[in-house]
Order: C-alpha cells, then structure tokens, then sequence
DNA sequence: CTGAATCCTTGCAGATACTG
DNA sequence: CAGTATCTGCAAGGATTCAG
C-alpha cells in the first residue's frame, strides 16, 4: 500500500507522529501510571511514600512505571545523595497536564458507580 | 486490622464502592478499551468496522474488550437477525461521559508531543 | 460476519536476594 | 531506603479452527 505513494516530508513527520502519539498512548494508558499520576498530585513523594498511598502496586511494578514516567518527562525524580539515600518524585508540567484528564477518570468512575453496577447486574443472565 | 473495626453499614459501602471503583478502574484504564470509546465517538459500527479502524487489534482483543465494555454498560451492542449476521456496537451515555476523559488525553498527547520527545531524548544518556 | 474455543508462545509480574 | 538482577509461573494475547 506505501507503493508509489508521494512520501513528502511533511507526510513522514505525521506519520511518524502518529507513531509516537501512539506509543505514549500505549506506555501512559494503564492503570498504575493512572495511580501514580493521580497519588503525586501537587506533591512530592519518596519511593516508599508512594508505595504505600498506592494499595496493591508491587516494588518492581513501581519502579518500573517511574522509570517509564520518567523517560517520558511526566515525573522528574531527585535523588539527595544522603545516606540512607532519599529519592523523590514530582510531576512535571505535562504531568500535572495529563493529571486533569486522570482526575476527569475519577470523577467519572464515581458518577456512573450506579449505572455500572446496574449494567453488571444485568449482564450476568 | 479489620480486628474490632467497628464496621457501620455506611462504612461498609463505602468500602464496596471503593473495590468496585478500583475493580472498574483496572477494566477500563487499558489502551484498547480508550481507543475502541475513542474511535466509536458518537458513531455507531459493526464489529469488522471496528477492526478495520483500530490498527493492530486482534480479533481476540476486540471481542474481550467489547464484552467488557458492555458488561460495564459502556456500549451497546446490537445483534441484526439477517444473514449474515450485523452486530453494531453504540457508547450508552456512561460511555460517552468517558469519551471527553479519552478525548483529553488524545489531546494532551498531541499538546505534550515535542516535550516528551525532547524528555526522551535527555533520558538516553 | 461474528464469536467462541483451542492451542501455543511470549512477556509480564511476583518473589527473592544482592548492591550502593 | 532505593534500585537492580535473576528465576519462575502464569496469564495475556496471537493464530487458527469451528459454529451459528
């Protein structure tokens, strides 16, 4: 399908965009960065902080999803070179931006409880 | 540490309403879920149509995920007695009260795009 | 066309142990 | 305290096949 197809630039850099939009949606859609984004808030966490707001996240799977975070410049993270050693997590500005939209989640969750429950209630015949 | 909890019913809905909250949390804070909302919009598509405009969905992830969706009352789905068989799939209103959550994060993703490039690009050293 | 069921592979995620 | 590495299982997800 990409035969003789007029590859100009601008084509290119939208595709490649495309890709890219699609693979912070693939890294950014799951539900411990959703946690963790929703936990930081305004505030500034330790490593063991946030393990503990967030109920059931394993240290790996934390660690993990910082690291991601991180790499996509939704968290920086401090590390104070004391000992034992102290190391933080903050939102950057696009992660307080993507907060709005994890906020709006949440609130949406609560609205519709009901109308879900309900709709589960009726699924199961 | 449930242990003497003095456990009033109010207490105890709120406690349901949480697990179930976090239960649907974990349901639909998963990419193929936001793009199939996404994609649906204020449309209304057949199954094959929906393959066709999520790419890289397998048939497998579609179905799981639609059955999901609609247990949670999020779509409807529609079966046509003809044959061959025409099932459509519609958002219910909690579906599209989700919908402006995806929608901001689609945004959020083309507004921060240049950021988290750049992000990652700092990171790979 | 839609969807369920089957196999089969892969990679996720937990547990554990070890460094700085 | 924070992070990495290794091992292991189990379940997610792909390919395929059959049914309605």
């Amino acid at each position: 399908m990409t035969k003789q197809f007029r590859g100009s630039p601008e084509e290119a850099d939208l595709r490649r965009a495309d890709s890219l939009a699609r693979e912070i949606f693939s890294d950014v859609a799951n539900k411990w960065a959703f946690l963790i984004i929703e936990n930081l808030g305004e505030r500034t966490l330790r490593f063991s902080e946030l393990r503990n707001e967030i109920e059931g996240i394993s240290h790996k799977m934390l660690t993990q999803n910082l690291r991601m975070l991180e790499r996509n410049g939704l968290v920086v993270r401090t590390v104070h070179p004391t000992v034992p050693p102290r190391v933080e997590y903050t939102l950057t500005e696009p992660g307080r931006g993507l907060r709005a939209t994890v906020d709006g989640m949440c609130d949406w969750t609560h609205t519709y409880l009901g109308h879900i429950e309900a709709a589960r209630r009726r699924f199961e015949t």
